[in-house]
DNA sequence: GTCTATAGGGGGATAGAC
DNA sequence: GTCTATCCCCCTATAGAC
């Protein structure tokens, strides 16, 4: 068995780009310890990559977090807009709000199903940021998530024609958030005792949630006369 | 005019002792910025003290947040309880859940009221703490809130006696959840375009909110038929 | 209780060899 | 494209004078 011969680096795991490597590591580890908690040097360890890496991929760590964030709405704006063209498809009807509902909420599970571990770090990441309190980062999700939400939010408002378009989007807003909330696992573990690890979104809470919301959009309008404190 | 008389310094804004100003600094600070993005210096320069003042006060920067989050969740927590008093006693049956919710919701709104501009530091702060990562800022907020919202767990099963209780649990910890985040300001800047600043809670959403958070409790139990993915 | 000064470690970013 | 070495800054925390 010559050993001169340059062999093209078989290593065992790796087989991945540098620059995938540190995708991957720095959306695990955004997702869990969020953004400021995390230092590019933990990332660079992670990916099993050099510090100078991230520098020479991204420019900057706000340049690593930008390329994870629309590698991660990528994936998900495709699917989300999947969904919506075959709800439209295959009815002669518009899509209810339950299908709608159910569309939006389940892409993340769908996520988990095809890309495994990755898809818990997708989801889990996508909720942190979007509860990032800088408001660069929140800019950044913002016109990132924009367009594919767009079309939800129109169908909504289709499927609730006498519901004011302001409450529509009120409604809308809080679905995205406790999706992200729920992506996150914080709606896991709120309450002491129970600590055992949460994956989102796993199964049964993803029906429930779909349950929730979708009859949180049927309400009826809100009317001012309730707004004052009671008591 | 002597100037070597010393004069016991009666600066135009402090009056309060140092204690209380860095509790005040930190609790708008971790809730504009997070907990982990927020130095000890910008709190110790905006609550004009010393930088060695925390660490004689709390002992470290985490001895601070737990200050902070032990002194904000007093304030809610005082109101909700006394909130949740006055519906049992003023009706020989018990709270609807509509009532619940809106007590629940509104103590925000409440705090505000009465605080002024430290009322809205203190709702977001809370909103941004219950969605740090952290395990450990995770668990501190988990023991302080878990007192007082078991009780109005306990009154929402009541209402809801044919729904399971752990779909009623998991509903409870989706409304705190979307509490945080609206308190956060989280759910009013999702989109772009809008770029005003958006102060939580006031008014208008707060009443949504209860519209949206009461449909949503009363939504039917979820059947596990539905949790397949759709198409 | 409040200050100055500093220890001691990590942070992000870059230069320049390979 | 990848590495090492390093700059320079800011961080938390503490020691010790007042």
């Amino acid at each position: 068995m010559p050993m001169n011969e340059p062999q093209p680096a078989p290593a065992p795991a790796p087989a991945l780009p540098t620059r995938d490597r540190l995708l991957d590591a720095a959306e695990r580890l955004f997702g869990e310890h969020g953004f400021a908690a995390t230092s590019l040097r933990t990332v660079t360890v992670a990916a099993d990559a050099n510090v100078a890496a991230v520098n020479y991929h991204f420019g900057s760590k706000e340049g690593l977090l930008r390329a994870v964030v629309e590698r991660a709405m990528a994936a998900v704006n495709g699917e989300r807009l999947r969904l919506l063209e075959e709800l439209r498809a295959s009815g002669d009807r518009q899509p209810t709000v339950e299908e709608l509902v159910r569309a939006f909420v389940m892409t993340g599970a769908r996520l988990v199903e095809r890309s495994g571990e990755r898809g818990v770090s997708v989801a889990r990441f996508l909720g942190q940021v979007m509860s990032e309190p800088d408001p660069a980062i929140r800019r950044l999700f913002a016109t990132e998530v924009g367009p594919a939400e767009g079309q939800y939010l129109d169908a909504l408002r289709a499927a609730l024609p006498q519901l004011p378009a302001a409450e529509v989007a009120f409604r809308f807003r809080a679905m995205v958030g406790l999706l992200g909330l729920y992506q996150s696992s914080a709606l896991g573990d709120l309450h002491p005792g129970d600590t055992a690890e949460i994956v989102a979104p796993a199964g049964d809470d993803a029906g429930r949630l779909v349950t929730f919301l979708t009859a949180a959009f049927h309400a009826p309008p809100t009317t001012d006369e309730h707004t004052a404190s009671p008591g």
